[in-house]
DNA sequence: GGATGTTGTAATTGAATGATTACAAGATAG
DNA sequence: CTATCTTGTAATCATTCAATTACAACATCC
């Protein structure tokens, strides 16, 4: 098409909108910076996973920081709105209305770090408290879904607590990689199982099929 | 006492056996490597924090890696013994057996990681899935809790997950820092006392005396 | 009291990496 | 057609950092 050479090999990267490129970099930066942290993913890695070069990633974001802080902000955004959209929907009230609520909610959030690099991600900022800038909006992102679950969701404290509680140690077994080990150790299903007693087929289906997949 | 000359300034660091210069280095480490991450940490800050030389530490332990995975070894070894310790002790049998159990395994836990070292090492573990070497360390330390738990304690699946999850919402809680901004956001402690039931007020107690004292 | 082993550092090196500069090629407006 | 803006890269710089080397001071053994 807009090649002058009719034999090149490496194909001169297409001319893309800024905004769009953008996109594509966020995107690729949330695996590479999910993958091997902040301080130990490269602005070349982020680059070459988005297929350009390193230079141009810089200069689109100004600083290898920057792009990590607006990684950090899309993965929480999405989490939050994602969050208040289900809890916006119309329901109606009973016993269980908590309880579904909360499975509903779960589900989207399984949906959501499903994507490793959104997972991964939000856990860097977790233990980035450190850090006044990351840890400032660690803290400021857990708290505003604490304050969704209570006042938006209506959750009682115990429920508050199950449903994080729940959240954290799926975030580790992902994290983890357990289902990488399904077929090793049948502790690890087993332990992956009992942590969700069913409630969430959708998910163990999924990674185990990946994994027999894998075998 | 050993000066040489009358008026030296900079302490020509004590001589110490080696076996103890270890232990300093790998608890400099620990601190060092929990703050910063692996790769954020660098092994001249190891070596400072220690209060020796940098190629002294890189000799000690031959490369940054073996150091971080003796590390992590460490903090493993300690849950792990510490928790099948604790499971040991004799105790009569009961309706409560298993809450009591998992309180007593609950306190030890918070006593461990509240050496922040060792809670931010563990957490930099769970997120090195992807390392091979450190990822692996990590799955089987989670499995041999699991085990523990299902084997040794004696716990019931759903006791186990609760027990895990609760303590996966608590590292969070305490990675992100949330006791630093008890005075500035009360729903911050909220957040904390929903999460504790007031079951571990020691822990509370402690952090919450530290943000006083720190106002 | 010399030889050998242990505990330590200063200086340096080589590679990695975030950032900058300078430049090129395609698009768009006048 | 020329000027300007946008999208992109190659080359390079300056810094950081793990690792190595070479050496010094103390201790212990014969």
């Amino acid at each position: 098409m807009n090649e002058t050479s009719g034999t090149a090999a490496a194909q001169p990267t297409e001319r893309i909108p800024a905004a769009e490129r953008r996109e594509q970099i966020l995107a690729a930066a949330s695996v590479v910076f999910g993958e091997r942290g902040y301080s130990g993913a490269t602005t070349d890695q982020v680059a070459k996973a988005a297929g350009i070069s390193q230079p141009y990633v810089v200069r689109m974001f100004g600083t290898k920081e920057k792009l990590f802080l607006e990684v950090l902000a899309r993965a929480l955004d999405r989490l939050i709105v994602g969050f208040r959209q289900i809890i916006a929907e119309p329901r109606e009230p009973g016993d269980d209305e908590v309880e579904l609520l909360a499975a509903r909610l779960g589900a989207a959030y399984v949906d959501l770090i499903e994507d490793r690099g959104i997972l991964l991600s939000l856990m860097q900022a977790f233990i980035s408290g450190h850090n006044p800038v990351v840890g400032a909006k660690a803290r400021a992102g857990f708290l505003e879904i604490y304050r969704m679950l209570r006042d938006e969701a209506g959750f009682p404290p115990d429920a508050i607590r199950e449903f994080l509680a729940d959240g954290m140690l799926f975030n580790t077994l992902l994290a983890i990689r357990l289902p990488d080990i399904f077929d090793e150790d049948p502790d690890a299903e087993e332990l992956m199982r009992c942590t969700f007693r069913g409630k969430l087929d959708v998910v163990l289906g999924a990674t185990a099929a990946e994994a027999a997949e894998h075998a």
